[in-house]
DNA sequence: TTAATCCCTCTAGTCACTGGAGGTTCAAGG
DNA sequence: CCTTGAACCTCCAGTGACTAGAGGGATTAA
């Protein structure tokens, strides 16, 4: 069963050592063993988690939310009505949000074939961003 | 020509006052006009611009990003080669998200359909989150 | 004109990190 | 074994992006 060290956690993860110490000590993250000299050593789990933990704050998802889906990941076991509403809550934030950014890709591909040389039709970024009426969950 | 107070704005935005003066302080937003009195005052433009940037914001785009955004957005005027290289990587790192967001949309949709009653597959929204090699763009 | 509501600036607090100081532990080479 | 340099430890202070509150002035509806 294979050990990391805080730093080989930190490159396999791609978090920063500082962070994962943030992480444990908000308990994002469990405390892990400790060698006789006190330093922090991992198993592959912990490093599945962080990477999950890095890689929905990429995207964006908020604190909360990120805790509300680790609670979920967890409950591999057949979800409960608790879990299942909010494994729903978080289909539609996902919904919501790749329509958005399927709108703002939209756009992008636009102006990059339509408005490469000279002559140009309107870009819409701003308006695909700024609509808000098409934006289904409040922020 | 229609004027808004900074409440206003507030409303129409979806944007906390304290955060519009923030927005200002750091030139997110242009300080806007005044009334005799020291009040600022926005016009359609400016809420046009901040809606933007909310939007943006609550998908998560870094502070970065969304200045470039604001620049590309700027130039409805026929790119230059430059905002046509921020598209380019505006566009690489929509598609990323998209892609992400596709894949824990499915695994969301597999875990309420699926595991909905006692016996369960395996829920796999840690994998789909955790796997760093699916995603193109470093983070 | 006066009262309620909104706005002003300034300062301080929060959250999620990020970095540094000062000291300890680990592991590879001699 | 023993050393030595990189990596680790704790603690504390700083940053970015807000957020809230105090103390006081402006606007507007009655």
């Amino acid at each position: 069963m294979q050990q990391f060290s805080i730093g080989e956690l930190s490159l396999h993860a791609g978090v920063k050592v500082p962070t994962i110490r943030y992480y444990e000590q908000i308990g994002l993250l469990e405390a892990p063993l400790r060698t006789q000299g006190n330093q922090r050593r991992y198993g592959r789990a912990q490093l599945e988690r962080l990477r999950f933990i890095a890689h929905a704050r990429a995207m964006g998802f908020a604190m909360d939310s990120l805790r509300s889906l680790l609670r979920i990941a967890g409950h591999r076991q057949g979800p409960c009505a608790d879990v299942d509403a909010l494994a729903r809550a978080h289909l539609a934030e996902v919904d919501d949000r790749i329509a958005s950014l399927t709108r703002l890709r939209g756009e992008l591909v636009a102006m990059l074939s339509g408005g490469r040389h000279g002559t140009v039709g309107e870009c819409r970024i701003v308006e695909v961003l700024s609509d808000h009426e098409q934006c289904a969950s409040a922020h």
